[in-house]
DNA sequence: AGTGCGACCCGAACGC
DNA sequence: TGCGTTCGGGTCGCAC
């Protein structure tokens, strides 16, 4: 499940294989992954190129010479960059052509990702980008922005750093880690977090995001033609999918519960 | 406004 | 070649 570290990865491959590329053709397979206006999603970028590629909490940006391409990739869109002349799989549903005969194939097992073609001029006015929230790396992301944004919140601390509007781009293995490092259990309801654990917040998303990004993420498989590289993040995981296993802290062993639907990796002891 | 929940998807895991 | 059911997970839209 991509986030913000996947997604910043995915965004510094890409950029190094297809940008300045002008586009032949897009082939669109499967039409709901496309958010924007159907009918001129492929006019609308052929013979254009990818100049850069940006992001923006999970969403990707890919900049063309008057458009910009968001992309999000939600629980298992992927990019794969192949020749043209491969075969084309069922989970392939948007393929942008390049004139060098390689393509950038948009996979994604459950339909979920969406894209957007925009005009430059329309993209802080787009919903989806509008309202995100700051990013863990910005200056602006303080324990006071934070107590704010908690303080007529009862829904768990858990559900609630969970909302992109708040801090973009933490997913839910980054939040069981956050909250693991700031020693807060994610059953507290988010009004009751104090201004030390509010800071902890603030720095254990940070360093976990950091990190992670440096490891390459957590879940990523690849993204050129061949498959097999794993995000190395993954061994730095302290308590997500670590279900029985001793706290790293404490020893005792890490629980699992659902959370609004989601699963939760805490220690009980350690985070309080 | 804040909260809760079903819908969107389909492969994997599970039950029998 | 077993087949039907359940589950997951980011985000949205809707009901209360």
């Amino acid at each position: 499940m991509p986030e913000i570290a996947e997604v910043e990865t995915v965004r510094n491959t890409l950029k190094k294989r297809i940008l300045n590329k002008k586009i032949k053709d897009v082939i669109i397979n499967y039409e709901p992954i496309i958010e924007s206006d159907k009918n001129n999603f492929k006019k609308d970028l052929v013979e254009k190129s990818f100049i850069d590629i940006k992001r923006r909490g999970k969403w990707l940006i890919f900049e063309t010479e008057d458009r910009y391409l968001l992309s999000h990739l939600r629980m298992e869109g992927k990019f794969f960059i192949k020749d043209s002349t491969e075969d084309i799989n069922k989970h392939e549903h948007i393929i942008f052509r390049f004139f060098d005969n390689t393509d950038l194939r948009y996979h994604d097992t459950r339909k979920f990702g969406r894209m957007n073609l925009i005009k430059k001029e329309e993209l802080e006015k787009t919903e989806c980008i509008k309202k995100q929230g700051l990013e863990p790396g910005d200056k602006k992301l303080t324990s006071s922005y934070l107590l704010e944004k908690f303080k007529n919140k009862r829904l768990p601390i858990k559900t609630v750093l969970l909302d992109q509007t708040i801090i973009s781009g933490l997913g839910n293995i980054y939040v069981n880690e956050v909250l693991f490092y700031a020693r807060i259990n994610p059953l507290r309801e988010a009004r009751s977090i104090k201004e030390e654990e509010a800071s902890l917040i603030v720095k254990g998303s940070k360093e976990i995001i950091d990190e992670a990004i440096k490891m390459g993420g957590t879940t990523i498989k690849s993204y050129t033609s061949s498959l097999g590289v794993t995000g190395r993040f993954q061994q730095k995981l302290k308590v997500h999918k670590k279900e029985g296993e001793p706290c790293p802290r404490c020893g005792k062993p890490i629980k699992n519960i659902k959370i609004g639907g989601r699963s939760s990796y805490f220690c009980e002891t350690c985070q309080k």
